[in-house]
DNA sequence: TTCGCTCCATACAGTTGTGTATGGATTCCG
DNA sequence: CGGAATCCATACACAACTGTATGGAGCGAA
């Protein structure tokens, strides 16, 4: 009855533990005792903590990539899938973000992750906004700002900033206006 | 010649160990290594770590709102007042920020007290944008786009999001457009 | 000078967490 | 069934850090 643990069974508790408690609660101890088993399977499937915290970070990665990137493929018009960025986007769950950020910022090597991911999803956005009628000249620098802004709407809690929306994010993409207005 | 320390210097040493090394550097004993006393002092000037804590947010409060309003209360036209305003923000230690959300994604007390602050910065902002000519009905949104695209940059390191720039946000505010013109 | 107050050093106990070593339990497979 | 590999528990040594207790140095005032 004492179920078998895999790798990704310590990731993904991994993940719970980064968005409820942050980079603070990613300890294997902790974690052991999440997960009802002792340290001793811990060490078995990780050399270390620094192994452990290196592999989670390109878990993260992962999970926040291709699952994304998949679902956006199978949608035609480019609009469409404007709107559906967004709403994954408004969907993800802040918690998990910004702990990432937080952790980024105390560990090089997990900022190097976050700073990949970041330049990925950037430019997939502005290749997005291209496609979707806007200028070429125009689309990179209105792709960090909308990147930024819902960065800062991930960093800052999303409580409070109820007047930034979807809808907001998406005239502000196609006519580069905050207002409502095709 | 051993200098007797303030509880002042406790805090300002904490804001530079905030900034440099995040959260996790905020310990008694080593900022008194890096002040080159002992814990003794520590614990003379403040009764716990959680009080000094307390006390350090506090701190961060008072730093990062009493100096800039103060100055941007002698500039008269709006608009100077909104153009003083971004450059002060994008001059602040982004070390210093980052860490500050990322403390408050781990302490609730620290919590509230960004969140104090976001919302007098939000709220300044949407009555400067008045100010300066925006319409009342307006003005609210976009501040909460603005403040929060500085978020993000804030959030973000600063690295790699050049083409937002003080003009864009300024285009932002008063135009409601990212594009460089009036 | 001498008392008293302020500020700091030192020493100790307790907590939390890492990493390792060793042995036991389970499962896979010939 | 019977190894053999896989997975986990327990115990130990070690490190970082907190909080307290106690004593001592320095300085101002009477």
């Amino acid at each position: 009855m004492t179920q078998r643990l895999s790798p990704d069974d310590w990731l993904n508790a991994g993940l719970r533990a980064l968005a409820t408690g942050g980079p603070g609660a990613v300890r294997a101890d902790r974690l052991a005792k999440g997960l009802k088993v002792s340290r001793g399977s811990f060490y078995w499937h990780f050399t270390s903590l620094g192994d452990y915290e290196a592999r989670l970070a390109a878990h993260w990665r992962d999970v926040t990539t291709e699952g994304v990137i998949e679902r956006l493929a199978r949608i035609d018009a480019p609009v469409d899938r404007l709107r559906a960025l967004f709403s994954t986007a408004f969907d993800a769950d802040p918690g998990l973000e910004r702990s990432m950020r937080a952790w980024a910022a105390a560990d090089a090597r997990v900022a190097e992750v976050v700073t990949g991911v970041d330049r990925q999803r950037l430019a997939y956005l502005a290749d997005l906004l291209a496609q979707a009628g806007v200028a070429r000249g125009e689309a990179p620098a209105r792709a960090q700002l909308i990147y930024l802004a819902n960065l800062g709407r991930v960093a800052a809690g999303a409580d409070g900033y109820d007047l930034v929306t979807i809808e907001t994010l998406m005239a502000l993409a196609l006519t580069g206006d905050d207002r409502n207005a095709p």
